[in-house]
DNA sequence: TGAATATATGAACAATTGTTCAATTATTCA
DNA sequence: TGAATAATTGAACAATTGTTCATATATTCA
């Protein structure tokens, strides 16, 4: 417990050392970016029912986009920022391309943030 | 494999199975927003860096803002979304109130999360 | 009670995001 | 080669988000 000075002669308390330990546990800002940028992916209904769908097995963008009804252009566009962050791969047979889970990490996120709000 | 025709005559493949299959494993759009809503709250690297420094115990708003180097009015509104999906829990003493993690959901899915950014 | 202060809240602004549309690329096959 | 088509890409628009500022609430203590 140490005192820190705001104006001239008024005094307010604050935890100095608590502060100095919460501070060092920080990761690097550019890990918290690439954090960020992981769960921003898991944010958006569209890209979770892809997530989902994929769960299934693998399945072409047009399959996709039929089966989270969303347009063909919008799930490229998902699939995209997916494969991004390495949460699906993508398989070329001819003019299709089939994607899939890329491994089960994902999974296992899901469900951990579905047990923490089952509460 | 089964057809869908677009335009008079014309057709194109689909597979009509796995779309049923991939259709029926989503979830409700409710739990979909839900969960969204969730990761939505993890996408901040001032609410990722909160949630770190918390993990060395519990803070005040202000030990809190020195910590994460951010304004006490922006750490309060974090505070309040973190919060609401119920990720930290607040504890009053006078005119201080401290703020320590929920449970350890946070802990294992962003670890997780990292083990997944690592490879 | 009233001055001091820790935290919360609402409004406003810039920045970011998801979707759609139009155009492009990659591939097949006649 | 060239017509057909699955998928990608970029631009544009509305909607959402994080921060700041100003103000409000809640609590202490003299």
């Amino acid at each position: 417990m140490v005192l820190r000075g705001m104006k001239m002669d008024k005094v307010v308390v604050f935890h100095q050392d608590r502060v100095t330990e919460a501070a060092e546990s920080l990761p690097p800002r550019r890990d918290l970016e690439t954090l960020g940028e992981f769960f921003k992916v898991l944010t958006d209904p569209t890209r979770l029912k892809i997530l989902y769908a994929l769960g299934s097995g693998e399945l072409c963008v047009f399959d996709l986009s039929v089966s989270v009804g969303a347009g063909v252009s919008s799930v490229s566009h998902h699939l995209a920022a997916l494969k991004r962050v390495r949460l699906v791969k993508a398989r070329r047979e001819g003019r299709v391309i089939y994607y899939s889970l890329d491994d089960d990490h994902v999974n296992t996120i899901i469900k951990f943030a579905r047990e923490h709000l089952g509460e």
